[in-house]
RNA sequence: GCGAAAGUGGCGGAAUAGGCAGACGCGCCAGACUUAGGAUCUGGUACCGAAAGGUGUGGGGGUUCGAGUCCCCCCUUUCGCACCA
């Protein structure tokens, strides 16, 4: 063994022999419980950055816990290959986006080995490989035969000067990212997912998986779902053959009823434009309202803005006309797109009939059973209380009144009970290049037929001009569209978008189960034994979009009979960001670190710099960390032990040079010590030697098995794995302690030895999870063949992990003042009498009547006086 | 605006079921060993106070023998949603 610590010889030495030992592949066995443990696939983008690297230090610290704690793990990893963000490198710089993406895939699966995860990289994935997105093909057209698919037009964002479609985090602000152009809306046929078809399954899923999963993202995703229960109700236009439906959830508040407010998109409005003989002016006007809306910032709300249309609709409960609005508030894409506007009852409708002057009715009491006249209405009165000047529905509790009324309307032909979501349909094609093609012909005498499976996988083209004019790369290529019809024979085109890339990330997981079939996405089977995941990891920014689609689709493949279980991933943690300072100087803008004297003043111009916030790593603001150069300067096992002991998994932490010099220092003081008894360790057989220990030796035993207690404990239930590595710290510095003990009574026994050995192999065995590499050198060091990924984790025992005294709190009247050492076994009468014996506690009561004794047992006596 | 989470030393953070606040680390201070050390080891380090002692978990109130932890009000920060009828 050598006596100094050098990670970057042990660490790819390390890294080789488990690669060729195959340490971490992993088949299915009936003799061991199976684990899964899971990381988001990465995306492409170029290179790993420190999130990366603590999500996946977060996930290969559990699967090497789970792996020594007998577990059968499966712990896989693959590449979210597609994008658009290879395309625009490719537009940009030329680059083919499949080059782009291998060579990303290369230089990211470098940086992770480098990392030494321990993942089973024979079952990788990589999104972009035809073996696999053939199988998205297959389920888009196993889906249409089923009917969960379908086309409409849609708008897509769209830039008039690159004729390419956006994304709507591309169209951000109404302008296109790249040009500024402003975006505009484009109808385009488009495929959708019925995803709204198993929105109350979604929603009711999430009571089954709730307790494994973060609060925020079940939040999350049942404010996206947006279940709520109302009424639709028919309002007649007077004087015309047309009929508006309204959805509201207080149909309870109808006699508050001012007007009846459409979407500018409405159907209803060149109708009645039509009717009332306008002259232009109405359609005119919802047209800017729609151009207005498009144009929005999106962060800030519209002004309430709305037009009379000349029409009135007329209430069916109670016969009243109401004007027939148009305005921008009402959302075409929820409910019917059309609202009865209730100001006594509905904050946005309040602010609309202030603002136009439309007429108030008072229709519920206050909390208190008042009623406020309605011309002295402040606030529209939202809760649920006794409804008022309501026909024969006065004096009603709002919920019953509710009720009755859905009822009553039902009965009467003019509403019905409805339920409305939020969530939408899933428009799943993309008019881009970089995806999976949509495995579809049109044939003009056919129609739409699916490509035949023994023709897949559609393959992408390659060498395709990204810079077209007009519709998406694909519709160039002539020889990928023109086809033959699969059905007639006669001429047809294909499909030419592709999917969007959430289809992939929906089921990547279930391919690693089984990589390789290529007769089916996977085998039931296999899958059977290696799902639900058992804990996935990934970040916050997924709680919605990934995570409600892939629900969704492990539902979609449930109803296939590929797989048997409803949830596919039974706990979730959502892993928080690594910040770090950033630095700005008013002439030079953003700062390097390095570029920033120890006062704070600018190395470029002298003046003081601005101390930015914590941030979120990027290059942009000059605060992002290199891995790697962070593993050639202190390894790879410093870097993962620094993340994972700067906080709590899933809350943010900050990047502090100093504390991953810490945690680098911390390893060369394991390998200080180990170096020390290593030899003696591995002549030790471990057998307890006769004799009565003295106290060194105990208090060294007691402390391991606490911690090794204390670690384990946590990693079942909480895996705050920051207060492992502190636990680890203690115990090395008890081993310290212990070493100073011997040192000084003057050399080791071999009693020493037995409790040496025993305290650092299980830390040795303990620190595996957090630092690998150094981990297996120590443990091969101390005398042992076998990698630790075949070793158990150390038990400990209750008996051992004991303190002999107790040392118990006393206190007065809830203030500390004192402590006394008792047996463990002290009964709460003896532990009384101690603390009461106690010099500091008599003068404290100072003679006062005790007027009782709390004792809790082990802990602390309370001594409560008058 | 609505919703959620959080607020603890100079800093990152501990305190799992209401029971000794500040574990562990960073930083800082001192000592030892050294030609030297930015290495290592040892000790100290919440605040006020010379000490005795007192004060302390964003602020204010409450429950309790006892509150960082539970309840009510307020402040601040972060995140999510943002006209969803």
């Amino acid at each position: 063994m050598q006596e100094k610590y050098f990670p970057n010889e042990i660490e790819p030495n390390r890294q080789r022999r488990w690669a060729t030992e195959k340490t971490f592949q992993a088949r299915p066995e009936s003799d061991r419980p199976k684990f899964y443990c899971l990381e988001m696939l990465a995306y492409t983008s170029g290179r790993a950055h420190i999130g990366h690297i603590s999500n996946y230090a977060i996930g290969d610290a559990l699967a090497w816990y789970k792996r020594m704690r007998g577990f059968n793990v499966l712990h896989p990893f693959g590449w979210d290959a597609f994008g658009q963000p290879a395309e625009t490198a490719a537009i940009k710089e030329g680059i083919d986006p499949e080059q782009f993406t291998r060579d990303a895939i290369a230089t990211m699966k470098h940086q992770l080995i480098r990392m030494g995860m321990s993942y089973d990289w024979s079952r990788e994935v990589a999104t972009c490989d035809p073996a696999y997105y053939k199988w998205n093909q297959w389920f888009f057209i196993r889906m249409w035969e089923r009917g969960m698919l379908y086309r409409k037009l849609s708008p897509v964002n769209w830039c008039p000067k690159e004729d390419i479609s956006l994304s709507n985090e591309q169209a951000s602000g109404g302008t296109c990212w790249r040009c500024n152009t402003p975006v505009i809306q484009k109808e385009l046929m488009q495929w959708f997912a019925r995803i709204t078809d198993y929105a109350d399954e979604l929603l009711a899923g999430l009571d089954q998986i709730q307790n494994g999963w973060p609060d925020r993202v079940v939040t999350m995703q049942r404010n996206w779902i947006g279940r709520s229960e109302g009424s639709h109700v028919d309002f007649k236009v007077e004087g015309l053959e047309e009929t508006i439906t309204v959805f509201t959830t207080r149909i309870d508040t109808i006699f508050g009823a001012n007007a009846i407010v459409l979407a500018p998109e409405h159907s209803s409005i060149p109708k009645i434009a039509q009717a009332t003989g306008d002259d232009g002016q109405l359609l005119e006007f919802a047209e800017r309202l729609k151009q207005e809306k498009r144009a929005q910032a999106g962060d800030q709300e519209l002004e309430k803005q709305g037009r009379f249309t000349g029409a009135h609709a007329i209430n069916p409960f109670n016969q009243e006309r109401l004007p027939i609005w148009v305005a921008n508030f009402v959302l075409i894409e929820y409910g019917t797109g059309a609202i009865m506007a209730v100001p006594a009852g509905d904050e946005r409708d309040f602010e609309f009939s202030r603002k136009y002057n439309l007429p108030f009715r008072q229709i519920k009491l206050t909390a208190t059973g008042e009623e406020i006249p309605a011309d002295e209405l402040e606030v529209p009165n939202e809760s649920w209380t006794t409804t008022v000047n309501s026909g024969e529905w006065s004096g009603v509790p709002a919920r019953e009144a509710n009720q009755l009324m859905t009822e009553y309307a039902e009965q009467h032909g003019f509403g019905k009970r409805s339920i409305t979501y939020r969530i939408r349909d899933w428009g799943i094609s993309r008019q881009r290049y970089w995806g999976t093609p949509v495995p579809m012909i049109h044939c003009e005498k056919c129609g739409i037929v699916p490509v035949s499976d023994d023709q897949l996988p559609v393959v992408l083209p390659t060498g395709v001009n990204l810079k077209v004019e007009g519709g998406s790369p694909l519709d160039h290529v002539p020889e990928f569209v023109n086809v033959p019809c699969p059905k007639c024979g006669g001429h047809a085109r294909r499909d030419t978008d592709t999917m969007d890339t959430f289809v992939d990330s929906n089921w990547y997981y279930f391919r690693y189960c089984d990589p390789n079939n290529d007769r089916q996405p996977f085998d039931p089977e296999l899958v059977k034994y290696w799902m639900p995941v058992d804990q996935y990891i990934g970040g916050i920014e997924h709680a919605v979009l990934h995570l409600i689609y892939t629900r969704y689709w492990n539902k979609v493949m449930r109803d296939m009979g590929l797989v048997q279980f409803d949830e596919p991933i039974s706990r979730l943690l959502t892993q928080g960001m690594v910040l770090k300072e950033t630095f700005w100087c008013d002439n030079d803008g953003w700062l390097f670190p390095e570029q920033v004297t120890e006062d704070k003043t600018c190395l470029l111009c002298g003046k003081k710099v601005v101390i930015g916030a914590v941030e979120k790593m990027s290059k942009s603001k000059k605060n992002a960390v290199d891995p790697i150069e962070m593993v050639n300067s202190q390894g790879a096992d410093a870097l993962r032990l620094f993340v994972l002991f700067a906080g709590p998994p899933e809350k943010d932490k900050e990047w502090s040079d100093t504390g991953f010099e810490g945690a680098a220092r911390y390893l060369q003081r394991v390998w200080r010590i180990v170096y020390k008894w290593h030899s003696w360790i591995a002549a030790n057989q471990g057998t307890i030697p006769a004799g009565e220990p003295v106290e060194h030796q105990r208090t060294l035993r007691r402390r391991t098995h606490q911690i090794i207690r204390s670690i384990t404990e946590n990693f079942d239930e909480r895996l705050h794995l920051n207060t492992c590595v502190s636990s680890l710290m203690e115990l090395t510095n008890e081993i310290y302690a212990f070493d100073q003990a011997v040192d000084s009574s003057g050399g080791s026994t071999e009693a020493d030895v037995f409790v040496a050995k025993e305290a650092i192999e299980a830390l040795v065995r303990m620190l595996t999870p957090f630092a690998p590499h150094i981990a297996e050198e120590l443990w091969e060091n101390c005398g042992h063949k076998h990698s630790l990924a075949h070793e158990a984790w150390p038990e400990y025992s209750e008996e051992l992990a004991r303190e002999d005294e107790l040392e118990i709190a006393v206190q007065v009247n809830g203030k500390l003042r004192g402590r006394v050492f008792a047996n463990v076994g002290a009964s709460d009468d003896q532990l009384k009498e101690l603390a009461l014996a106690n010099g500091k506690v008599k003068s404290a009561i100072d003679g006062r009547a005790i007027t009782k004794v709390v004792v809790i047992p082990r802990k602390l006596v309370n001594v409560v006086v008058k």
